[in-house]
DNA sequence: AAGGATGACAACCGCGTCGGG
DNA sequence: CCCCGACGCGGTTGTCATCCT
């Protein structure tokens, strides 16, 4: 409950980390282990809380880390997964094989954030800014568009709910399952194309009726499939008769791709430059 | 060439949670 | 059940490098 004592210490040492030091971490775990952090530094002869030993273990020294750029893949699923957990960068981590947590926090706040609001793409729930859909007098250009962002808050967020249940399922069984075999209800889909959409069955109405569902499906989370109502329209996947905005239109298109675009101003399709 | 601005990333801080006594 | 130490996580800050004027 309470806050750790031991960074509260005179004489320990803070900033950066020299060479000698991250040699005697590093010998140290490799022959015992890190064991206790907090008892760590005495051991290992460190003048360093044992949370700071900790941290530069975790995010720098261990072997199995990455520290190259990111690949165009690794972008991808980042910005996948942020849509559907936010910022639980430690939750997104586990799904990028060799990334920190702290790294991929990193690399959304100096990269991949910008590119969002660049876009015009709220960086904290991913759906286009509502001043985004509106005209230059402050009316909305169509007032679909809201809905579509509505929409797609509440796909988000049942996906949200969704990982939930899976999260708690998963720390009971501790099993490296995918989770459409553990999710108790989950109906799983016959993917893109025909056939019946995917949905979450339990305890949920449902979702759609008539209107042909879009199937979201998060790569790199193969079992996450998040179904929201979306007329499709191939026209206006570019621009329509009334150069309205299709946010679900564009979402279908699959907003990370957008957002993985260098240049905004090079690869978005008509409607969303100038953003 | 100098120095201010900006970007990138490492590291710190503080809160919440967990688990043992 | 409560207390408290230990740890993990996310937000924030600090520092260094590079760019721009």
């Amino acid at each position: 409950m309470g806050r750790s004592p031991c960074c509260d210490k005179v004489g320990l040492k803070k900033g950066p980390w020299t060479p000698e030091e991250d040699q005697k971490l590093l010998a140290f775990i490799e022959e015992h282990g890190h064991g206790s952090w907090r008892a760590l530094p005495a051991k290992a002869g460190l003048q360093r809380c044992g949370k700071s030993c900790r941290l530069r273990w975790t995010n720098y020294l261990r072997s199995d880390i990455n520290r190259g750029k990111f690949s165009q893949q690794e972008e991808q699923t980042i910005i996948q997964l942020h849509a559907l957990l936010g910022n639980r960068w430690s939750a997104i981590a586990t799904h990028l094989p060799k990334r920190t947590d702290n790294e991929i926090k990193n690399y959304w706040n100096t990269h991949l954030k910008k590119r969002l609001a660049k876009m015009g793409i709220d960086p904290v729930t991913h759906k286009p800014k509502i001043d985004a859909l509106l005209s230059n007098d402050g009316q909305t250009k169509n007032a679909a568009n809201l809905s579509h962002v509505a929409q797609w808050e509440s796909a988000r967020l049942e996906a949200e709910a969704r990982l939930v249940r899976e999260s708690k399922l998963r720390s009971r069984s501790f099993q490296h399952q995918p989770s459409s075999m553990t999710t108790p209800g989950y109906i799983p889909g016959s993917g893109s194309g025909s056939g019946s959409p995917s949905t979450f069955s339990e305890n949920a109405p449902p979702v759609m009726n008539s209107v042909p569902m879009t199937e979201f499906v998060i790569s790199s989370f193969p079992d996450v499939t998040v179904s929201m109502e979306v007329p499709w329209n191939p026209e206006s996947s570019r621009a329509d008769n009334n150069s309205t905005v299709h946010a679900g239109n564009v979402m279908e298109e699959g907003f990370t791709h957008l957002l993985l675009c260098d240049s905004a101003e090079r690869s978005l399709p008509e409607q969303w430059q100038g953003f």
